[in-house]
DNA sequence: TTGACATATTCCGTTATCGGAATACGATTC
DNA sequence: GAATCGTATTCCGATAACGGAATATGTCAA
């Protein structure tokens, strides 16, 4: 076995900055591949072969509009990862990082008593 | 050019599944080594391959313990996926997803109108 | 129906990744 | 200091990801 196939999931999907990048843009509406290429300065293959990715885990949804194909976000498989994050929120919080201190010092202390 | 490297920030790190579920065991406090090998039913160098990739990224440290090495769980690096994932919150959120209903509905009686 | 435009797919080469097995290293313990 | 324990690294082999170039598909326009 070698690695887990990007298009497993939103995880997957989401680890390409240039498909990070594509949602940013669709964030901000409906866009037609040649918008995102011109946006993005990629070349046409390469869009269109991240939103594929991006398609099979659901992150976007397509219409066509004549001879163009409009991409819009769809951003559900994103709150698996918000929730999985969110667990751990505490950890890079203000008040964590100075009860982490007291622990530390609490540990400090109880390894003199040891002596 | 290939690939960006897993190993360059949080989001490559945590696309991996078993490097997910060392963060979640690591929540529950600091772990040897050989803990999470037995807790994951991995090979014991899979574990420390995985353990190295989350030391590059600064999610986990390390502390020497005898001849253990016990690794503590650092999630500051996982506050610039949330970030980027709160951006889409609103789009996963029920309001929203009734609000594209109604877009879509508009946008079809406008389609009629044009007949 | 031919040609131009918009997009998707395929093919190619390079590189990174992953799991597995073997091995190296470093710190204890005897 | 030799055996042992805990962990890291290295060396496979297989796979799949990525970018680039070429090509295919599909739609509109003349």
């Amino acid at each position: 076995m070698a690695r887990a196939a990007t298009t497993a999931d939103a995880f997957n999907a989401v680890a390409e900055l240039r498909r990070r990048q594509i949602l940013d843009l669709l964030a901000g509406g409906e866009r037609a591949v040649n918008d995102l290429v011109e946006l993005l300065g990629l070349a046409q293959p390469q869009v269109s072969k991240h939103l594929r990715v991006l398609r099979e885990v659901g992150l976007v949804d397509v219409r066509d509009e004549g001879r163009q194909r409009m991409y819009r976000l769809n951003g559900r498989p994103l709150k698996i990862i918000h929730d999985w994050v969110s667990t751990f929120e505490q950890t890079w919080s203000r008040r964590f990082d100075q009860l982490d201190v007291v622990l530390e010092e609490l540990k400090d202390t109880e390894a003199k008593d040891e002596n």
